[in-house]
DNA sequence: AATGAATGAGGCTTCATTCAT
DNA sequence: GATGAATGAAGCCTCATTCAT
């Protein structure tokens, strides 16, 4: 009973909680998609109270929009930082693609979340700014391979559009069952992806 | 070909209400997704009343199970009529490749609705029985082309949905305004995704 | 093709219609109460259009009111008729008692519906009026035998409504399969009411 | 016994919502019939807001279920603790009929919902079979009186009913204004309800 | 007269958010 | 900070009634 302000040792508590709460929302958006979900729902599975959810997001947009950024940045970070500015291009793509797929499958859900679920109805100005910023990085990947006259001519963002659907498209028919994605696959599917931006003879 | 009014004798055909219902929810759904979408304003934007809507279809979800049906037995039917049996490897997946460019730049919110947009949670079992029709098909079309040594080794399912995800990648990024899909374009593409799955020298 | 007014023969085609239709609504009522009810259900169950009834009746309101007065008015008359006026009040009670077993068991759900459902949130005061013409008519009774010496002294309508209450217990009951009502019961049942309110030496 | 108000220390038991929208539920039914009362009707009349009544009951119909369970219930106990196992048939009657006049002039919506309304399209199988709990029990009393030689011989069921069904009549006839339901009534009544079941010499 | 599609107010229920504890 | 009961607007759906055919 010291007064009101316990020095409190543990830093981190506070974002525990804020984290519980992000991780089952996304768990609840991915399953059921944000106008699915009830925010009572989110505060059962994070094993709070209802209330306790507006003490850390001021609304459900907010919160969704914190959810939106946080991945939207861990995979961008994650990406860039396997990227070999001064390899080849056959190089950068084989590392931007091998970082993608270990993100994927690391957090399927926060993935699935980003890039399969449409968002344009609740996002804010603010999110939405960082829509493009790794297909941005992709397009510029790509031009200076172009120059260098390893890729395909045109335009940058369509062939890096090409690769990063097929990225897509494989990890959704993995995750459905429809074929198994181990090594084998994996080396097939990047080097089929080079193949379709590719220069060939 | 006379002018601008077809030949439509009678105003109000049986099943015209339902189908404009349908297009509302197709617009509405794809704009706000379905739980972001309100009955009213469907039918608000079908220019009926909210209770007609229910004279169509028993509740909002067997009507948005409908609209499912509805275009991917469309987009089906279309991609499989366009197919030529008895072509080349290389024949076929131009043929189905420009069938679906063709469908997508037609119904682009069909499109959108039937592949951009996750489904489960409100999707009963016949539609879902649906749902891969077409990619079966087309993982068929893979297989062919690999006992006729054209394409890749590998599990058709994977090459097939590298296609169809770059495909699907291709149309988002030309709708949000990323690159024009003009006739360049699209022969680029076209043949960037044919060298995907293409067994290369 | 005769002009407009066909000589019609039959004379009583719409009469059958508002019949079917009031028996109809007889069923619903009994079944799921009268707000419990919808105006189609009633159409379904008579055969015929849901804005048939309308050609009938301006209002639901309006049918229940008339189907209420048709058997009310109907169970009276049946009962009145059978009375015996120069009868002793033993005879007078067993002639109106077998009247109403005989009423009950020929029109069941008439009988359930007017005696055991409350009426007073819809009907009108027309047909609130008819409500206790039947009750006014044994209290008389009562009165009158009480004035012979035959029954107990008190309130006639109390000792009327314990006769009456005793009947609609029995009836129910005998609906409801908890004892048969065959002829002993039936003599058994009318004595024990007269019991009841008789003079007892 | 000290005067007017009991030893309630706290304002808002826990409890005490649940049964404030119960006896607003009460009112209503009774008025108005279950179909009849829509749920904000009930929730403006228990002073509190319409979700708060989903708090408390998951549907409409578990609420009416709920008021069922608890006044049938209710009466069954009190009038199965006024019964005395060891006294006479007669004090046995006696004493049953004057619980019921008590219990019934004490709740009197309560005993009008439980055994004036139709409760068969919105009760669930739980509710149901309490229904004839208490009609059970007097109808055992009936057949022990009959064994003693005190009562007629005859479906103890039947019996049973004429006196329950008197007692109804009687209890509706008072509140209808028909007749003032005093000291010396009841006493008429109760002697009247014997005579009916009495084995009359 | 008969039909049944259409209407829109109103019913049951959910849910984002608040607030007293 | 944490709780969860309470709120009431809004959502899905029903239904009494109308009206063009």
């Amino acid at each position: 009973m010291r007064a009101t302000k316990p020095t409190r040792a543990r830093p981190s508590a506070p974002t525990e909680k804020r984290d519980a709460i992000l991780e089952a929302a996304l768990d609840c958006f991915v399953e059921q998609g944000f106008h699915g979900t009830a925010v009572p729902e989110v505060a059962k599975r994070a094993g709070i109270a209802t209330g306790t959810i507006y003490h850390y997001f001021p609304s459900k947009e907010a919160m969704v929009n914190a959810l939106y950024r946080k991945w939207k940045e861990h995979i961008a970070r994650f990406v860039m930082t396997a990227f070999p500015p001064s390899g080849t291009p056959r190089e950068q793509v084989s590392a931007v693609w091998r970082a993608m797929v270990e993100f994927a499958l690391a957090h399927r859900n926060a993935f699935v979340f980003i890039e399969l679920h449409p968002h344009r109805s609740y996002l804010d100005g603010e999110s939405l700014a960082m829509e493009h910023r790794l297909k941005d990085f992709g397009a510029a990947m790509v031009k200076r391979a172009q120059g260098l006259g390893h890729v395909k001519a045109g335009p940058p963002a369509l062939l890096m559009e090409l690769v990063f659907g097929a990225f897509i498209g494989m990890m959704r028919a993995h995750w459905e069952g429809r074929f198994a994605l181990g090594d084998e696959e994996r080396a097939l599917a990047e080097q089929a992806c080079w193949d379709t931006i590719a220069l060939h003879a």
